[in-house]
DNA sequence: TGTCGAGTTGGCCCAAGGGCCAACAGCGGG
DNA sequence: CCCGCTGTTGGCCCTTGGGCCAACTCGACA
């Protein structure tokens, strides 16, 4: 399994560090890429692409934390594994506590840091599905129109079509049609399914 | 706001720690039960108590984190704060990890161990509205009868009745009627918010 | 100005949901 | 042995949902 689209983001001040980490983990197959300031990692990082972070704590401007929130700001779920010289427990607790897969002391165990990216991988995997089957959602989600999505949230709240219409101030006849295009468009054929749906997606179905 | 019904249970092994913070808690308004080794605590606990517990880390015995796992194991998902004197990093993760809300190092300050404390009585009321509220629909769910529970499966898969009957080998109009009483037992008007109540109460509609 | 998509509505017709009343069969208790 | 619950089914009838076809309005765009 070393060949799978994986890439460890290694961010160090340390060369020396970099370096033989990056041995360390190509040795096992693994693709990396390192770099030696936070905000040289920030700006070329590109969220799509499978894969890890690995951070120094303690490094000049943007520490590991700091660098850890930005990342979770640009809306990026990269799973985040931290490696520190000098770690303390209320720093370990804040980084678990923003997510971080693990929090590592070095001198790094072999073991340890493979056995962490392997959980990162993991979790990233599954964000991605997570986050692939809600892309996919919001893509089918966007060719509604505004009249349709109004429509359909009336139906995922369990109105009947002569409420809706009522609602709306439109004919009943015309809120079938509506709803039958947005079954259609949807690719539900259940009503069932078409509130499953709007549920994952978040939609509540308004008052 | 020194008397909601919150308790914190104090374990540690060390008599004059838990007076120190009992004391303290006490004077904030807090209510504390103490106990000295973790299987009394875990043999005197009562889950339906809302609060938080505070663990010393090393005890004999069953140490924090094992106490920990015995009150997941146990069904309660009481909100853990541990209190360490010698905290390392690691024991920090798994404990993170674990789901605490936070890793205290003795001595502790006020501050800090009362804002553990204030995000563990979040936590904890959260839970509690959660559980609460499945508890109150698995209720319901309890009246029907087993044949209403099938149909209620289907029901949610989206299968029509003709469907049902098929599958259930059995004439329409007795799902129609099965369908119906599911409707009025658990309160819901909708096809839509039978959806709801089912996906809540993990009902997955079977194949 | 003509075309196109979105929104609208009508008629026709059939399928599906569901209320009301009645009835029957097992099965466990009193 | 009768009672009540669960599960079953039938008939009757009305409401809802929804497919098919046609038509109209309006704003945008070429």
């Amino acid at each position: 399994m070393t060949d799978r689209e994986f890439t460890v983001f290694l961010v160090d001040d340390d060369e020396s560090v970099l370096k033989a980490i990056t041995r360390l983990l190509r040795a096992r197959g693994h693709r990396v890429q390192s770099f030696t300031s936070p905000s040289e990692f920030l700006s070329n990082h590109d969220p799509s692409i499978a894969g890890c972070a690995i951070l120094d704590v303690a490094m000049p401007g943007l520490d590991g934390l700091a660098l850890q929130q930005a990342l979770g700001a640009s809306g990026s779920c990269r799973p985040v594994i931290f490696l520190t010289g000098r770690g303390d427990i209320p720093t370990t607790v804040r980084a678990m506590r923003a997510g971080a897969v693990d929090f590592l002391t070095k001198p790094v165990s072999d073991t340890d840091l493979l056995m962490a990216i392997a959980q990162a991988e993991r979790r990233d995997s599954e964000a991605r599905a997570a986050q692939a089957g809600l892309s996919s959602l919001n893509t089918r989600l966007a060719l509604l129109t505004p009249r349709e999505r109004e429509v359909m949230q009336h139906v995922v709240a369990g109105r009947l079509n002569k409420q809706i219409a009522s609602v709306l101030g439109t004919a009943e006849k015309t809120i079938k049609v509506h709803r039958g295009r947005v079954m259609a468009k949807l690719g539900v054929r259940s009503v069932a399914d078409l509130v499953r749906l709007a549920e994952r997606a978040g939609i509540s179905g308004e008052a």
